[in-house]
DNA sequence: TACTCCTAAATTGTCAACAATCTACAATTC
DNA sequence: GAATTGTAGATTGTTGACAATTTAGGAGTA
């Protein structure tokens, strides 16, 4: 019998996730200095590690660094949402493509996705959070399959991205059709595994213009008004659906 | 009268840069190892800035890190030349179509981006090498034009990646018709600023392949095939024209 | 008051020493 | 001889001290 390899994360890596769940959980606000001295006081550990911490945010995008004036929590706006999903939904249309050629070539591992879905299914008509989190997962695994390393981290980045947006812009997916969202993704599993790319990506398109449109309703008609007015959306979400 | 602010980069930028450059002239081979005691004698610096600088070259997915067992200079594949190009035409994509409609909207700020394309028909018909790199910096000048701050970086990226790809697997640009390279890029220019969105997007997706072809041109058939063999290729890039 | 200049405190940047870990190779066992 | 174990040297990880820089606030000036 053979045992898995375990790598452990670093001491900078587990550092930098404490203080992203900080960010993410809203102890740390945006504009709040991240003081090197500080941190190491309460992690009990020294500078060097804070400090590689910190870079590691920076590249997330979660602080902003200033050279010889330190990191700062930085704020997301709408501007950032629309990027996001337009990037989601031009990275996912690759993966999802390359997934379904995959799928035709050799026998694709549908299992850890496939699980992910089965989480789904389990939290139907539960708090909405968690289904946005569990989604989120199933996206992730779903971009997996492509086996794209560049654009696979690169949509786990906007992950990070999302649950920014999801804690400083107030965004909820309440009211949303969490059987409706399931069977759209089943669906999709299925698009792949046949090896049908366009019904695949058709289908992952869908998806994210809803997510957008989700993200979009608890904000007042002014909001979306003004949000909808910016380029990026005309193009690339269908902005007559939504109004 | 107004200044540009200068701000200076880090020590450890500045250090990456230097080391980004060895390996992408060829003093630093894939595999090689980077010692930070070493690094830092040569450098004339301490342990801490080396590290920082190799962070930064790790996530820049220049060099891998292994926990414990320092840092080594990675080696480049055929699969990431694909997924790099695939990057590039779809985040291309949407930065060309977001600029189109700012276009329209407000007046765009084309001198960078002409300025470039200036200096690449200066170097017609002169070294290809050359042309390759104001070649990625006219199409660095134009994904900025979106003014998408992820995309534009993720962009600038994916040219560091054709740089490693240029010297480790041998890419050359030979014989490539540099006047015609031109007069495409003038074309798309001329699309943005009418805001014609659609033939914007055909016009960079055209160069795109085009760039991955005179890609293929130096290897043998067989690698070529095997090459268009992967699923990806299939898709993405035409491959009827190719063969 | 509004402005500039100056200084002290806070903070980041750098360094060299020490601790922890890994690698390569010799010693040991079967 | 092959496989395993032990060990010294090399290398990364961590730390606390010091240097350089920025910030905030007060004194001085008009």
């Amino acid at each position: 019998m053979t045992f898995q390899a375990l790598e452990s994360q670093s001491t900078a890596e587990l550092l930098a996730e404490q203080i992203r769940d900080a960010i993410l959980v809203g102890k740390l606000h945006p504009g709040d200095r991240l003081i090197e001295q500080e941190l190491s006081e309460s992690f009990k550990t020294s500078r060097g590690p804070i400090r590689e911490a910190i870079r590691i945010l920076a590249t997330e995008g979660l602080v902003e660094l200033r050279k010889n004036r330190g990191a700062i929590v930085s704020a997301p706006n709408f501007d950032d949402v629309l990027e996001v999903y337009a990037m989601r939904m031009s990275m996912g249309s690759i993966a999802v493509t390359h997934a379904s050629q995959l799928s035709l070539e050799s026998e694709l591992d549908l299992g850890k996705v496939t699980k992910k879905l089965e989480a789904m299914r389990t939290a139907v008509g539960g708090n909405a959070n968690r289904m946005i989190s569990l989604d989120l997962d199933f996206q992730s695994a779903l971009i997996a399959l492509g086996a794209l390393p560049r654009i696979t981290e690169m949509f786990e980045q906007t992950a990070v991205d999302i649950g920014v947006f999801v804690r400083f812009l107030g965004i909820k997916y309440d009211d949303s059709d969490h059987k409706a969202l399931i069977s759209r993704h089943e669906k999709l599993l299925k698009a792949i595994k046949v090896g049908n790319a366009s019904q695949a990506i058709e289908i992952w398109n869908g998806h994210i213009q809803t997510s957008v449109r989700e993200f979009m309703k608890p904000f007042s008609e002014v909001e979306v008004n003004e949000l909808f007015e910016r380029p990026l959306m005309n193009n690339l979400f269908e902005m007559e659906n939504v109004r």
